[in-house]
RNA sequence: GGGCACUUAGCUCAGCGGUAGAGCGCUGCAUUCACAUUGCAGAUGUCGGGGGUUCAAAUCCCUCAGUGCCCACCA
């Protein structure tokens, strides 16, 4: 053996033997135990936060250890928004923008995008030791799965869970997508509140610009300052010209905001959505898709917002409607959470699910403990949050996704908006009217850009064209309609009825409401079953300090160099050595290196113990056989006490627990003491089976967690006849169970 | 505004009723010995502030302050 562990002589010939020997497929004999891999983004690369996945590989290897026909099921994600984003931040290096493709070309050039940089993600993973059963690869975008989930939205179609419908969305005009409630980020803003005169009144508001969308003014019907005015209907100067507009009672309205007098913009803002729906009040669309003002706003029509915001203002300065501009106006505003910019609230038509019945199960599973989250707090968390789940958005208006299966006959619906590319040129209008016009049916199909079907639009639910005048709907579904359905699409045949629910399922806490909720939802809905027993939850990687790492910062660490620098054992016992469950995960590179240092104190242990044994040049048994020292059978005692610990850190997703017990106890107990002591017992057999007993099973506790190095051990000691080792890969050798 | 955590050595964190621990860092010494990716020894804390319960509190209770996360609202 070598003087000293270089990980990179070892690591990459032992996963390939590990791999060719079938080591990470389930056996044949033993309960099943199965642990389904969050899907990556397809077209990802490896960041820290993929690195805690070394969570699930410790409990399959320590699992398959203990006998279990254990599985680790791989899959990517087609990640439909996130890549959408990243294709278009490519697109635009070469001047160009989504608007330049038809439909179908766009989708193809994603899915070229994604090809040529997918399998990157599972190279890395695999440097990092990890055991997935790697044939089994799932993709969202297989056919299995959108064959799936088809079913599933006819399903819920059939049974009315499904319904279109015009919703106060928040609307990307940048991403050209609305998003939903979740992907929004919410931003503290030092922005003008603006008091402008309104008819008899002065009232404050933000968005002087979206005045001409104003169908009422509203005051509390407790306000006695405008008592008199409830009802009537009032005259307001405009910008482009009088308008009338009535004045409305509603609780909603604070009398302590401004001057008690707001005005209400049904079509662009959700409380006045809401006001607009209780009063009956006309939606007036104001704001495109493409967030400039539209044809109704006169002069100011095909201006952004925020250059309309600007003119309006100096417009109404100069006209003297403007009382007072208070210019220290702190609120918070939506921002995308890819591009960080302000986010229109838009009336737009959405395919949503009801959730109020999907639910239920899902709240009965988390109370009655049927799912056990860990750490605890998240049962909470997730109870809160179901508690207020709304109806959930399912369409996004992205071309990179499963597009939703609905089918628009155009004879049937000839007032359907849609917009197509026709040799270059970008149309838009009724489909009735462009085909009146002389654009034939085969030219739209292949142009298609978008379509808008108005509410109450005819569609058929297929996988295919249900006839030859049809459209499919361009929207796509949210990516967590696919992926929520992960266990259903992961497991196959019979699996369903042994490993349904699946055991285990570990992964980060900022998409248990993403995710985790939804893929219980599906299950419970569609199967009638949890469908994992047990929830993991970690909380992010961040750097030493325990900062967030970003780009912005500086303070990114890339885990495979990491893993070049110091070898993936090391990383991975810095993942979870003194690390809280639910904590933040600091990464540092001291830790780092410590952890490296143990890989090779743990190997120069086992190369003592082999020179010891060279030494004494005769096989040795097993300690029962041989009369033992006080030292001995003390040492073989605190190993009892060591195997109850690691299981039980195990048992309970404690794996600092566990880690800890085994490096104190290794290097501190076993090397600095026991190990120093026998130097004086070279000939005792005795010694020396103790010592090479309880350093095989210190190996054997430490596989899943630093899989390369004591495999490593174990094939050089499997080398030398002497060592007496009888189980050919440690990654396939038995857990040690308690001596009674 | 509501909820959930957290505040212990320079840094990251354990401990959760019997008068302080780990890793990394730091200081000194040792070492032709399996390992300098080592060993031995050591320094460093009024356990966020205040109050209470108790024979005894870092540990339980109250309160104040600060930090983080989640949720809601903001015209």
């Amino acid at each position: 053996m070598d003087k000293a562990y270089d990980h990179k002589k070892h690591e990459e010939m032992i996963y390939k033997l590990w791999e060719e020997s079938g080591a990470f497929g389930p056996s044949s004999s033993g309960k099943p135990y199965t642990i389904l891999m969050p899907p990556p983004n397809a077209n990802a690369s490896l960041h820290a936060g993929h690195a805690m996945y070394t969570i699930d590989d410790i409990m399959v290897r320590w699992k398959r250890m203990e006998g279990y026909s254990a599985v680790w099921i791989p899959g990517t994600d087609h990640a439909g928004f996130e890549t959408q984003f990243v294709y278009e931040k490519n697109l635009a290096k070469e001047g160009k923008s989504r608007m330049d493709f038809d439909r179908a070309t766009l989708y193809q050039n994603i899915y070229n995008f994604v090809s040529e940089n997918s399998g990157l993600i599972f190279k890395q993973f695999r440097r990092l030791g990890f055991s997935a059963d790697w044939q089994r690869n799932v993709f969202t975008l297989d056919k299995n799965v959108t064959d799936k989930v088809f079913e599933t939205f006819r399903q819920m179609e059939t049974e009315g869970k499904i319904y279109r419908d015009e919703y106060m969305v928040n609307y990307c005009t940048h991403c050209g997508t609305s998003l939903a409630e979740l992907e929004i980020d919410h931003e503290e803003r030092i922005d003008s509140l603006y008091y402008m005169k309104y008819g008899p009144f002065i009232l404050a508001t933000v968005r002087p610009e979206t005045k001409f969308g104003d169908t009422a003014v509203a005051v509390n019907p407790k306000d006695k300052r405008y008592q008199e005015w409830i009802g009537k209907e009032i005259e307001v100067e405009g910008l482009i010209g009088k308008f009338k507009v009535k004045v409305i009672a509603d609780e909603m309205v604070d009398p302590e905001f401004g001057t008690g007098v707001v005005k209400v913009t049904p079509a662009h803002d959700p409380n006045d959505f809401e006001m607009g729906k209780k009063h009956g009040l006309e939606i007036k669309q104001v704001i495109g898709l493409d967030g400039r003002l539209n044809d109704k706003c006169g002069k100011y029509s095909g201006l952004k917002v925020a250059e309309a915001r600007r003119v309006v203002v100096e417009d109404l300065q100069k006209s003297g409607l403007m009382e007072k501009i208070d210019d220290k106006y702190t609120h918070s505003v939506g921002v995308c959470y890819k591009c960080r910019r302000v986010l229109e609230p838009m009336v737009i038509l959405n395919w949503f699910i009801k959730v109020d019945e999907l639910k239920k199960p899902v709240i009965a599973a988390v109370k009655k403990d049927r799912v056990v989250f860990s750490p605890r707090r998240f049962k909470k968390q997730m109870l809160d949050w179901l508690t207020i789940m709304h109806d959930w958005p399912i369409s996004r208006q992205i071309a990179w996704g499963i597009r939703i299966p609905a089918w628009y006959n155009v004879d049937e619906n000839p007032n359907m908006e849609i917009s197509v590319l026709v040799d270059d040129k970008k149309i838009r209008g009724s489909v009735g009217k462009l085909m009146s016009e002389g654009l034939s049916f085969e030219k739209i199909e292949r142009g298609l850009q978008a379509t808008f079907a108005p509410k109450g639009a005819r569609y058929v639910v297929s996988p295919t064209a249900p006839d030859s005048r049809s459209l499919q709907e361009t929207d796509t579904f949210d990516t967590w309609f696919s992926s929520g359905q992960w266990p259903l699409v992961t497991l196959k045949g019979d699996e369903f009825s042994n490993r349904f629910p699946t055991d285990f399922m570990g992964t980060l806490s900022d998409i248990l409401k993403f995710w985790v909720s939804r893929m219980m939802m599906f299950s419970l809905y569609l199967a009638g079953e949890i469908p994992f027993k047990n929830v993991y939850l970690w909380s992010m990687v961040a750097d030493s300090k325990g900062i967030k790492m970003s780009k912005s910062k500086g303070n990114v660490i890339n885990p495979i160099e990491l893993v070049d620098k110091y070898g993936a054992d090391a990383l991975r016992m810095t993942l979870v050595y003194g690390v809280a469950p639910g904590s933040k995960i600091p990464l540092s590179e001291d830790k780092v290196r410590g952890m490296r240092n143990f890989s090779n104190k743990i190997w120069n242990i086992g190369r003592f113990l082999q020179l010891m044994y060279e030494e004494y040049g005769k096989e040795v048994s097993w300690p029962e056989s041989y009369e033992l020292t006080n030292e001995d059978k003390g040492i073989l005692n605190d190993l009892e006490k060591l195997i109850s610990s690691v299981t039980r850190g195990l048992d309970t997703f404690r794996y600092a627990e566990s880690t800890e017990a085994i490096y104190e106890f290794l290097w501190h107990k076993f090397a600095d003491v026991y190990v120093e002591s026998i130097k004086e017992r070279k000939n005792d057999p005795g010694a020396l089976a103790v010592s090479r007993h309880v350093y095989l099973m210190c190996l054997k506790m430490l596989h899943p967690f630093m899989p390369f190095v004591t495999e490593a051990v174990w094939q050089e000691f499997r080398k030398n006849r002497l060592m007496g080792i009888q189980e050919e890969w440690l990654i396939k050798a038995s857990w040690p169970v308690l001596d009674k």
